[in-house]
RNA sequence: GGGGGUGUGGCGGAACUGGCAGACGCGCUAGAUUUAGGAUCUAGUGUCCUUUGGACGUGCAGGUUCGAUUCCUGUCACCCCCA
């Protein structure tokens, strides 16, 4: 593989960075999600410091010049600006790191070390930012034979090369600080560079300060300065702001913001994705000539002319050595010259021919769909107002930083142009757990077919198991009737000695454990498996699947069909009805109190639970209701018809059906949501329990509502409390009224 | 290694601001009905003990409280993400 630098587009999200992280703080989203942007995004202050690397016998000259004219913006070529999060340990500061691809690597590199840096510059070209960065692979690096010298007490420190520092970080180059950064303390160690260290930890930091002192350990954390001269003793916190303030004055360092966010790489060289509506201006001798060559100008499409539209195409592949000076072109470089060049006041360009990424998509499709049919703007400004923001994005987490950080961006660069009348586009986000394949049992054999008890087996580093010895275990799959429980484990029914692996794993196709949502919708039906998926948990949960669960709740949805059309006994259970007959248990009258406060409590539970995103204890309610009407021979048409308007948003289609089979009209998707009255959800009466010592020894049944004094006379006159209590003192009566009555005796 | 999350019956899970642990469903057991049922209905189903009854019980160990699944401290295990 060769990493080649190729020209492209890059959208210029840096510059949100500071808002996309504060506006985090008005969003309705969990901690966790936020936490992920914030790290992201990677905001940190430190501090820039130049180092000089201009002849030695001038750095008088350059201290003093730079303390009349202060800290320029950009460096001049005779220093090297690092950044760095702790200026406090500038002191510790004993060698620096320039990455591979910094500017001045050429400039800097002395003839002895030469063919050295190119041969690592080359070697490092060829790895990627995350192989470089990797912590497991040994650091390596290059000493350009130079020196720069450290600001603060004007000792030269050497200059070297390393592909641990990422040129697109910070300034890509780095003071080294070994004593106090994990990564300079493993270089310097490999290279044997001085290390010395500049902060003393605290007491309570487990550290060993005589290894510390030798340099055979590394402190990453805070403390107080040492060795470093007038400023020993100071906290790091203070010391921070003392030193860069000092720095300022000497014009030499200033106080600076970093981001990890990087700016973000918009084309590919695909066929499928937006084109770029951006034209190149080409020389129009050279191309009268047929050659291609570019002025250098750029334009884009004019409005009318939008969108651009892909070429007719048959071929889809990156084409090597496709001239025009492009070594690998985008397949669009082969489009037909019509669409490629096209002429505009008598002047020939070249369409861009990098394509956007699906990116370019997902995040304004929210803002589309308000307007889909809109030829005139992308959204109508009065729909906008009327719609955005999203008030609940439903969406898996993996979407944390990339699509969620992505759109926040877009929509942000959309308010300020003035096109949207919102800082953020999705106000409430919620994760919904991914539902995991069937839970499996696995036990482990060796070589010789024995079983070998899940205890004993361990991982080695890439995961697969194997035994204490080190000797590999095959994974056998358990049918769940040879499992059983044994304590906190699963144990082979045959020998209980051998405890093996109970969980469910995500599903994929390599384990097989797939579950197709239309193989569900042909067995169960399309409101069964909808409904099962609410039922399994909470949304926000990781859960298994379980087919026996949807024959579950499918028996909820059988049960209140029997509800409302009169059973047919001749009907097979997967086979549609011959006839559908109202149930002759379903009457015209009012329903009783008792019915009443069924539907009432009901419908309170459900609209609640609904608005907490609590489906699956909102499907429970429902089936209690079920399961108390399947009791009552008569059924007030009401109460179904209000129940099945409850029902409809989890199960649709049968709830439609339903609704007609009572007799009506109409589709219900019109109809208004129940409501409730408070009232009539209240039990006249009520069961409280008597604890002795904390422990229930009675029940009382009383009014709802019964006084405190009256609850513990009441109690009091209970048979068995009398009995209990009898020949005990009571200390302490708690009396929690409708709730219980606690009697703390001796 | 860093960050986030989760631990409750055989299983998925309930439990409002600390107040009857196990709602609801699956599974299991028994009975009714049925030519039959993997259909339907009814009842039971946390564990242990000698029963009427009692003891124990929300990963583990402590703490606060009349009272803890819930609050606090410590600890263990697992999952996810990042490195």
């Amino acid at each position: 593989m060769v990493r080649k630098p190729l020209r492209q587009w890059m959208l210029r999200i840096t510059a949100y960075a500071d808002r996309l992280e504060k506006d985090l703080e008005s969003l309705d989203w969990s901690e966790g999600i936020k936490k992920l942007q914030r790290d992201w995004i990677g905001r940190s202050t430190g501090a820039e410091v130049d180092f000089y690397i201009g002849a030695k016998e001038n750095v008088a000259t350059w201290k003093s010049d730079r303390s009349a004219s202060g800290f320029p913006r950009k460096p001049d070529s005779d220093v090297l600006r690092v950044y760095t999060t702790r200026p406090d340990t500038l002191f510790g500061a004993t060698y620096m790191v320039l990455a591979p691809e910094h500017a001045a690597v050429e400039s800097l590199t002395t003839d002895e070390q030469k063919s050295a840096v190119e041969d690592y510059v080359a070697k490092a070209a060829a790895k990627s930012d995350r192989d470089r960065q990797d912590d497991k692979t040994k650091k390596s690096g290059v000493f350009t034979g130079a020196y720069a010298i450290n600001p603060i007490n004007d000792k030269p420190v050497p200059i070297w090369i390393a592909d641990y520092v990422l040129a697109s970080y910070g300034t890509g180059a780095i003071m080294a600080v070994p004593a106090h950064d994990t990564r300079d303390f493993e270089f310097a160690k490999q290279y044997d560079i001085d290390i010395v260290p500049v902060v003393q930890p605290t007491d309570n930091d487990d550290i060993d300060l005589e290894k510390l002192a030798a340099g055979e350990i590394c402190f990453a954390g805070m403390g107080t300065a040492i060795n470093s001269e007038q400023y020993d003793g100071t906290p790091t916190a203070e010391f921070k702001q003392k030193i860069t303030q000092s720095l300022g004055s000497m014009g030499v360092g200033s106080e600076a913001v970093n981001y990890k966010l990087r700016d973000w790489l918009f084309s590919r060289q695909r066929f499928w994705g937006e084109p770029f509506p951006i034209l190149h201006e080409l020389n129009q001798e050279q191309y009268s000539k047929g050659a291609v060559e570019f002025t250098g100008k750029v334009r884009t499409v004019a409005d009318k002319d939008l969108p651009v539209e892909l070429p007719k195409f048959d071929n889809f592949n990156v084409q090597e050595d496709a001239g025009a000076g492009n070594e690998y072109a985008p397949p669009l470089d082969f489009a037909d010259e019509q669409w490629l060049y096209p002429e505009i006041d008598g002047v020939v360009y070249k369409r861009e021919t990098n394509t956007m990424p699906q990116w370019a998509g997902s995040c304004w499709y929210y803002l589309r769909f308000i307007d889909p049919k809109n030829d005139k703007v992308f959204v109508d400004p009065e729909l906008e107002k009327q719609w955005m923001p999203v008030d609940l994005y439903i969406g898996g987490a993996e979407h944390a930083v990339l699509h969620l950080l992505y759109a926040r961006f877009w929509h942000k660069v959309l308010f300020d142009r003035g096109h949207l009348q919102t800082k953020e586009p999705f106000q409430k986000l919620v994760n919904q757990g991914m539902i995991l394949g069937d839970i499996e049992f696995t036990g482990y054999q060796d070589g010789n077919s024995n079983w070998v008890s899940s205890n004993d087996v361990h991982r080695d580093e890439e995961r697969q198991p194997i035994t204490k010895s080190g000797e590999a275990l095959t994974p056998v799959k358990i049918d769940p009737d040879d499992a059983q429980k044994s304590g906190n484990t699963f144990v082979l029914k045959e020998d209980s000695s051998i405890s093996v692996d109970s969980r469910a794993y995500k599903m994929s196709k390599s384990r097989g454990n797939v579950v197709t949502p239309d193989n569900v919708v042909e067995t169960h039906g399309a409101d069964s498996l909808r409904l099962y998926e609410m039922f399994m948990g909470p949304l926000e949960q990781a859960k298994p699947w379980s087919t026996a669960g949807v024959s579950g709740v499918r028996n909820f949805l059988d049960r209140v069909w029997r509800l409302v059309v009169e059973g047919d006994k001749d009907a097979d259970k997967n086979e549609a009805q011959n006839e559908i007959t109202l149930s002759s248990a379903v009457v015209d009258t009012p329903p009783n109190e008792e019915q009443t406060r069924v539907l009432h409590q009901t419908i309170k539970a459900v609209t609640q639970d609904i608005e907490k995103l609590s489906f699956n204890t909102a499907i429970a309610r429902m089936m209690e209701f079920a399961n108390f009407f399947t009791k009552q021979k008569q059924r007030p048409k009401e109460c179904l018809s209000q129940f099945l308007l409850l029902l409809s948003p989890f199960a649709p289609h049968i709830a439609e059906e339903l609704w007609s089979v009572l007799g009506n009209e109409n589709t219900l998707a019109y109809e208004p949501w129940p409501e409730f009255d408070e009232a009539l959800t209240i039990e006249s009466s009520v069961e409280v329990p008597v604890q002795i010592m904390g422990k229930i020894k009675a029940r009382l049944n009383v009014p709802r509502g019964t006084s405190k004094d009256d609850l513990e006379k009441i109690a009091l006159a209970d048979e068995k409390v009398v009995e209990l209590l009898k020949g005990k003192n009571i200390m302490k009566t708690v009396v929690v009224p409708d709730r219980l009555v606690n009697f703390v005796a001796k």
